[in-house]
DNA sequence: AAACAGTGTTTCATATAATGAAACGTTTTA
DNA sequence: TAAAACGTTTCATTATATGAAACACTGTTT
């Protein structure tokens, strides 16, 4: 946590770790419960919300609750970094989407793990419902195998030597060398699965999307419930998804 | 500026002035440029943008220049106002466009301005391209009269009342008088147009989007080159951008 | 090759501004 | 009706943000 010791400026960071508590399970919160939760004081909590209230940061709900508010919308939207990736995605995710009819996600990797820039959902019932913005373990999802897979040499023995493999599911990779030897393989196919090794009962398969010099830069997944998603598919799965990823590859440098 | 004199955490304000000019036109900032621009010393600056970088929410370029970071993507993709909005708007906004061949905008008002909550852009060459997150004056574009024509009595009144109707062409409405009385007009034609108010060449027409009380929550509006952008096929537009709004306001409460 | 200008970075004494315990109003719950 | 729960304000204290200046590094100019 507290690595370097660089000279940070406290406020700051704390204002940060109080936007963190801010998720798609828990949308709203009070001083007092916020202030126990981050161990702040609950007059340097008030303050703080209070200052990001008064900058849009946060707005205050019906309730009294904080709400994230639309300046971070705002602020999230002149992200520059991946904004022409999650532009030039959308169309060819929609046209695997109506193709397959199963979610269809659009990652990269950041910090070692899967950032999901986009997606298209199912349009049926039962389906799989990830975060824009979130982050996945890589290991155990079928996007961040693919991204590994292709990722440059020393980079990936540094992340085999950090990672911890914990398992997800009984499925889940949980050994280095089992791991290496699947990205191995995902290399040479050219596509990964993930057989429920994320959660039970989900099912998805992932293909590389280059840049013009030949690397990886992001990947396409489409995921769905084990019940529909039948191995036999996979051939015209690739395809639809090669399709979709060289649709992106057209538009992006 | 100093309205309320509350005791905001200076450190927190500072940290998102700085932010603040991080632009879609200036995207990069180094240390000594961004202290100038904001009038903070070069040290404070630097510590600053240090803070923010450590927590993701800056992030350095090679040139050793700072650019919004991802941790600003995460938590702008879970600002929860106007969430439903964005998504349900998304394939309507796309069928309008895939009819019309023109830039489709979707909006509501915030704070006294419109706010851009998505879009789909022209397929042609000459097109307009909005910002989303960003705003834009009511009063001079097709999306921002329906908004305020539709606003309740007491809140239009304070619009007009503390609003700078300033020129930006020579058919920007400048008088309140004028303003009062084209807005009269959207809300018996349920429709606005902005005949190069905003922009020279500029032509848009907007509608508004009901929620299931009857109340205008937002607008879409459909914007072109003046040279394309014929007044004679203004009715075929609107039944087009009608359906679209109609899909809309089914899956929205 | 040396001087210079333009950067980012670090230092350190100083004063400002963030801090937290406690008290104060409200509203909600028992 | 008491008590608990919550947001808000106060005020003395001390922690910490501050800025001038020095430093280190880079590329440009003379």
């Amino acid at each position: 946590m507290n690595e370097d010791v660089k000279d940070l400026n406290l406020s700051v960071v704390k204002a940060f770790t109080l936007l963190d508590a801010f998720t798609m399970d828990k949308q709203e919160w009070g001083v007092r419960e916020l202030a126990i939760k981050k161990g702040y004081n609950k007059s340097t909590t008030y303050r703080l919300l209070n200052t990001l209230e008064s900058l849009g940061v946060l707005q205050k709900n019906d309730n009294d609750k904080y709400l994230l508010g639309l300046k971070l919308f705002e602020l999230g939207n002149l992200v520059a970094i991946h904004k022409t990736l999650r532009k030039y995605s959308r169309t060819p995710l929609e046209n695997i989407a109506r193709e397959i009819k199963e979610t269809v996600h659009f990652g990269v990797l950041d910090k070692n793990q899967v950032l999901y820039l986009n997606k298209t959902e199912s349009p049926q019932g039962l389906k799989v419902s990830t975060q824009i913005g979130s982050y996945q373990k890589a290991y155990c999802t079928a996007i961040g195998k693919v991204l590994l897979a292709f990722l440059p040499e020393q980079k990936l023995a540094d992340y085999l030597q950090t990672v911890s493999l914990d398992a997800c599911t009984a499925n889940t990779i949980t050994n280095r060398e089992t791991l290496q030897k699947e990205l191995q393989k995902i290399r040479v196919q050219e596509y990964a699965l993930d057989m429920e090794e994320l959660e039970l009962g989900l099912i998805c398969i992932a293909m590389p999307v280059y840049n013009n010099r030949g690397e990886v830069i992001a990947s396409i997944s489409v995921s769905g419930p084990s019940s529909r998603f039948k191995l036999e598919n996979i051939e015209n799965y690739i395809s639809i998804i090669k399709k979709g990823a060289q649709a992106i590859e057209a538009n992006i440098y």
